[in-house]
DNA sequence: ATGAAAGCGCTAACAG
DNA sequence: CTGTTAGCGCTTTCAT
């Protein structure tokens, strides 16, 4: 006996497949009665709806998919999770992909969305061919998402490297200590200049002048 | 512009969207010159199959669920692994569930074959309910794989433990050891008494006989 | 509040 | 070798 369908169910109810359709996306426009007589056959029938015919209709996979590296590091799996559990919230599935920053690798990934077998992507690899991904974001629902992102003109989450250093000094003001070195790399990269001025506005606040500054060889 | 569907691909090639299909999916009851046109026609309009219409007409969805506890023990990795290579190579796409050993994430994930947005399980969860997944293989393609799989009526992988405690053994006395003792756990456990026999038979194997026995307070 | 009808994009059976 | 036709299961106008 294979699965029932919407029209098997409509039938059963005495009603049409529409009205069983709107009993199944909690709308509103169906009297009391009618609802209840379709919940009845969709128990009776025990009709599960099928994602097929769905997601066919409304042109999406509700299937999101993540690059990472490489599944091994366990840097991802925390932020993985937290995606995982807002998709989930939100009817999403995610499909974690591992691309070894092989671009081969990558390139069935992004088929994956050009086959609408996938809604979009969230790129948590460094690595990926930044032009290709530039390319899918025209058409498709792209996010690049790791501290290597941003600038290259699609949206991005990343660290806020100011916000995130101020309030690490902040703290240790806050605790009482009023020595406070920064350590910081190449003043060439953004998201060092942006740690030093997170540092430094953290001091002047609590009226701290930075005293000397040295590199080291 | 939306992405071109197989229809005016069909009409720019001067055929039937069958004929297309045909193209698409290898079939070799087509002409050399129509081949080409069609292939012209795909580049030309950057067509790219939607697989929502493809599944749902073939009632598939291509995804495999692996179901394990945690996604953080290292040691389903190399499994997860090669299950996906392999189903990468047949076109297959692989959903990694994490339950936690959850019955209520399960569910959330047998749901998704009941809705056909998986084509089956490969459950690595040795906490798996039992109950749900057999009721499940009746209807679905539902694999148990762990070592505490097998005996409960859906098929299963497992470890042959029998042949890898022979093997080890035999290794060790072609390498030339003689006195090769097997320290091993209460025979009330099935595995225990496989490997004891595999440990056994390989010694038959080569004249030595099991000197002594003894247990461990 | 409900139904009829059309259509999402594809494939397969049948006919020629 | 190729086209016509039907239909997978669902949702959404458009009527009523």
């Amino acid at each position: 006996m294979p699965m029932a369908n919407i029209q098997q169910v409509a039938k059963h109810a005495g009603v049409s497949a529409a009205t069983v359709s709107r009993v199944l996306n909690g709308q509103n426009s169906v009297s009391q009665k009618t609802r209840i007589k379709v919940e009845e056959a969709i128990s009776l029938l025990r009709y599960e709806p099928s994602m097929l015919g769905r997601n066919l209709r409304n042109s999406e996979s509700r299937i999101i998919l993540i690059l990472i590296p490489t599944i091994s590091n366990p840097f991802y799996l925390e932020i993985i999770k937290g995606i995982e559990n807002t998709a989930l919230d939100h009817q999403y599935n995610i499909l974690l992909c591992e691309t070894d920053s092989d671009p081969e690798k990558e390139d069935i990934y992004f088929d994956l969305v050009r086959k609408k077998m996938a809604d979009g992507i969230i790129s948590m690899d460094p690595a990926v061919n930044v032009e290709t991904l530039k390319q899918l974001a025209e058409k498709y629902a792209i996010i690049q998402c790791s501290e290597y992102g941003g600038g290259i003109g699609i949206p991005y989450v990343t660290i806020d490297n100011e916000e995130a250093s101020y309030r690490a000094v902040k703290h240790l003001l806050q605790i009482g200590h009023t020595k406070i070195a920064l350590i910081n790399t190449d003043g060439k990269f953004l998201y060092a200049r942006e740690r030093k001025m997170g540092y430094q506005r953290a001091l002047q606040e609590h009226g701290i002048g930075r005293s000397e500054e040295r590199g080291v060889g």
